[in-house]
DNA sequence: AAGACGTGGCT
DNA sequence: TAGCCAAGTCT
């Protein structure tokens, strides 16, 4: 029973391995072709939470320009958050730095290659160490992401919500995890949840499990996994200050590493709140702007009102410094901070660099 | 251990 | 459109 679950997938997967830039075929690794455990590592840091379609530019971005771990760890701060810039939940970023200098100063170099080595290494938990250790070791062990939660809770027709039925799906998946080729086995099942057993209508007439699935004969598939209810969002108010100085340059500030957005680039502004504070950063002739930037966080939605201002060559900010225009960039923002820019940009066109 | 932590796409 | 969802981790 186990053995013929476990064949059909891979069989399925041979014939239908999706094809990603950090990923080898499961005919190449039959080849023998071994798969980088950096470009394993970053892309499923990458993927945490992450659609695939989201991911690959800054894939290719980001192993273009840091091709080694150790070209990543002699990296500075400001260029890898600002590559990272738009992809969201930048911890990530933060400890992918954090990472790649653990493995060069404290590993040799090299990538643990045991699970529980991986398990150590700052943004590795319990998925990407069981992801890595098998995708780039071959190792058998258990890989639980979505997909596998979604897929397992209809192949036996768990009803126990999530995330109180983790401990149960993870044994289920445990178990069916083998010996054998599991790199691909746990590539197999995120692919089968990513593109057959969907959340939304599941293509169950075209599954390779559509004959052993319990919720597939008890007509339970698409409302499973169950989960329990979220609660609503706040919303909150804030204002953002935009700057820009008669030769161009922006009043920028690098946001504190701990907390939201932490360690990003982003405009002077008050607390995000119910009944923010004003404090601008310079105390000058700030314009209000008509509209205001809308932005939905994960737990909270905001509105930021946007104050904009020209200021003199020996103005002297309060918060932030002044970052020429030829080293400003606003794809380095994170979104929310570029949704001011798209709204303070235009009204603040007309000045020239170059006149200084 | 429950909440913090981003964003864009889809329905 | 407002809400759900995507290869989770940290505190």
């Amino acid at each position: 029973m186990r053995d013929r679950l476990i064949n059909d997938l891979l069989d399925w997967y041979d014939a239908n391995a999706r094809v990603m830039p950090w990923r080898v075929s499961p005919a190449d690794r039959k080849a023998g072709v071994k798969p980088d455990p950096y470009r394993v590592w970053m892309s499923e840091i990458m993927l945490q939470q992450t659609t695939v379609a989201a991911v690959r530019d800054y894939f290719n971005r980001f192993t273009a320009r840091w091709p080694t771990v150790a070209d990543l760890a002699a990296a500075d701060d400001a260029d890898v958050m600002a590559e990272w810039a738009g992809l969201g939940y930048y911890a990530r970023a933060r400890n992918l730095l954090k990472c790649a200098r653990f493995v060069v100063d404290e590993c040799g170099g090299a990538f643990p290659d045991t699970h529980a080595g991986l398990l150590k290494l700052p943004g590795v938990g319990p998925y990407t160490a069981g992801a890595v250790s098998s995708i780039a070791y071959n190792l058998p062990e258990v890989v639980v992401d979505g997909n596998v939660e979604r897929v397992m809770s209809r192949l036996y027709d768990e009803h126990t919500p999530l995330p109180a039925a983790k401990p149960v799906l993870t044994e289920y998946a445990r178990a069916l995890t083998p010996i054998d080729r599991p790199g691909d086995y746990a590539q197999a099942v995120m692919d089968l949840g990513a593109t057959i057993c969907t959340p939304r209508n599941p293509a169950c007439g075209i599954c390779p499990w559509r004959d052993p699935c319990a919720a597939r004969a008890a007509g339970t598939a698409p409302e499973l996994p169950k989960k329990t209810p979220k609660k609503p969002k706040p919303e909150r108010l804030g204002f953002a200050y935009v700057a820009r100085r008669e030769d161009g340059a922006w009043l920028l500030e690098t946001r504190p590493d701990k907390g939201l957005l932490g360690g990003m680039l982003g405009w002077p502004g008050s607390d995000w709140s119910d009944a923010p504070k004003t404090n601008p950063p310079l105390d000058t002739d700030w314009q209000t702007l008509n509209a205001t930037a809308r932005h939905t966080f994960t737990h909270f939605h905001l509105t930021l009102t946007v104050l904009i201002a020209r200021v003199p060559k020996d103005a002297a900010p309060s918060a932030g410094s002044f970052v020429p225009a030829a080293d400003f960039s606003p794809s380095s923002l994170p979104t929310v901070m570029r949704k001011v820019y798209d709204l303070a940009a235009d009204p603040l066109r007309h000045i020239d660099p170059d006149q200084s």
